[in-house]
DNA sequence: TCACCATAAAGTGTATACACTTTATGCTTC
DNA sequence: GAAGCATAAAGTGTATACACTTTATGGTGA
């Protein structure tokens, strides 16, 4: 492959970590993936430590870079976090509602219900988060739209692990609403909404199972 | 000075940018850290990084790592995402509360009195700030304790660049204000005493001053 | 004196080298 | 055949080397 910036080898991990294509656990070695990336090991570290932060890699000293794994008990504590920074959110954005806004969110959320039959899992999950994002983007506080997005990215990696089979076709709809009591002004109801939006998708999680097991992954093609 | 390994870097830094020995906007240039703490660039670039991460200091491409110089938009919105984060963790600690945790907390805000006295305005600050990220780590939930130690250390920066002469002697009073309606499982009062805790600490800086401007920093004795 | 340019010094960005640790291989022994 | 140990292979951690960029220096001309 043609030579990259550490930028372009931390989003080519993150995509395919979000995307399934490498599995928890799977190791990540450092010169297998630089001469993929056509670059150097040193490239490669930096990307790696950059993941490390971002949690989705963990790194075991002298051992090496694996996908992370997080446990139901982080992965609980990060949809607590959510939770209350996004009920917040929710209220602060009645503030700041303007139509505009309101028609940004009402086309992701039409972006959403048409992915119902177009897109993928993957592509799917992609839009749902985007949401949420999109939402503190629109807010205008870019500290809170970065912290969030590393929560959600988070959150992709727990969703994976956990996910159960059955679809929750619905969150398009519970995004609906949450924009109906934005647009009419209703903070409690927003408030309400969004947490119990996040329960819903904390609660089709499967705490107690175990997922596979990794396993080496060429899925970087 | 003996050889150090990534993380003593890290601290070292932090450390001297919250005490304010290394200014916002002094240059940290890799070589010189390298000799003055006994390693190569190799660790110094990653500890610069890690702090660059934890937006301490400011990279910039060709041209270094410098401290941070957030700007007054910036420390507003940390401070608006602080403000919702703490409202609902101050909430959440109500469902929680113990009295061991409530006996750790006004056995902190003790230290905070005390320290009125014996310590220099940093170790006041240090206290202070010490405090909210205590409860979060009470709370049992590393995940926000986590989260909210970086904001904090943000805010730290923030202090730094915009506080203005007056000094907040009544912090120590809110926090015991605040433990008191979180022992009385008072929620609402809770919300609203570390809101305006928050905004308190927020209007005691002074956003329209330029601070005076960066040296070079031989501050790391 | 000041602006401007050439040149040198310093500094960053990436690759490579090498020591040391972990993991894999294969032989020996029971 | 399986367990255990010696050895080799692979991999990580840190230092160093070198190309290239930025910044500092000093001299020239108006």
């Amino acid at each position: 492959m043609e030579s990259s910036t550490t930028l372009s080898i931390v989003e080519a991990l993150t995509k395919a970590i979000a995307e399934r294509r490498l599995q928890p656990g799977t190791k990540l070695a450092e010169q297998k993936l630089a001469t993929h990336f056509g670059v150097s090991r040193t490239l490669v570290r930096q990307a790696l430590y950059q993941l490390a932060q971002n949690r989705l890699v963990k790194l075991e000293p002298a051992r090496g870079a694996f996908v992370s794994a997080p446990s139901a008990q982080e992965a609980k504590q990060v949809f607590a976090v959510r939770r209350m920074l996004e009920a917040e959110m929710a209220r602060a954005f009645i503030d700041v509602q303007t139509p505009a806004k309101l028609k940004a969110l009402r086309a992701h959320v039409a972006q959403e219900k048409a992915a119902l039959i177009s897109k993928t899992v993957a592509g799917r999950n992609e839009l749902l988060s985007d949401f949420h994002v999109r939402m503190a983007e629109l807010l205008g506080n870019e500290v809170l739209a970065q912290l969030l997005g590393e929560l959600i990215s988070r959150c992709a990696l727990i969703t994976l692990m956990y996910q159960t089979d059955k679809h929750a076709a619905h969150n398009a709809d519970e995004h609906e609403a949450i924009v109906k009591a934005l647009s009419e002004r209703n903070a409690d109801e927003a408030v309400r909404l969004m947490t119990e939006h996040l329960e819903h998708v904390e609660q089709n999680l499967a705490f107690d199972q175990i997922r596979p097991v990794p396993t080496l992954a060429m899925a970087l093609a």
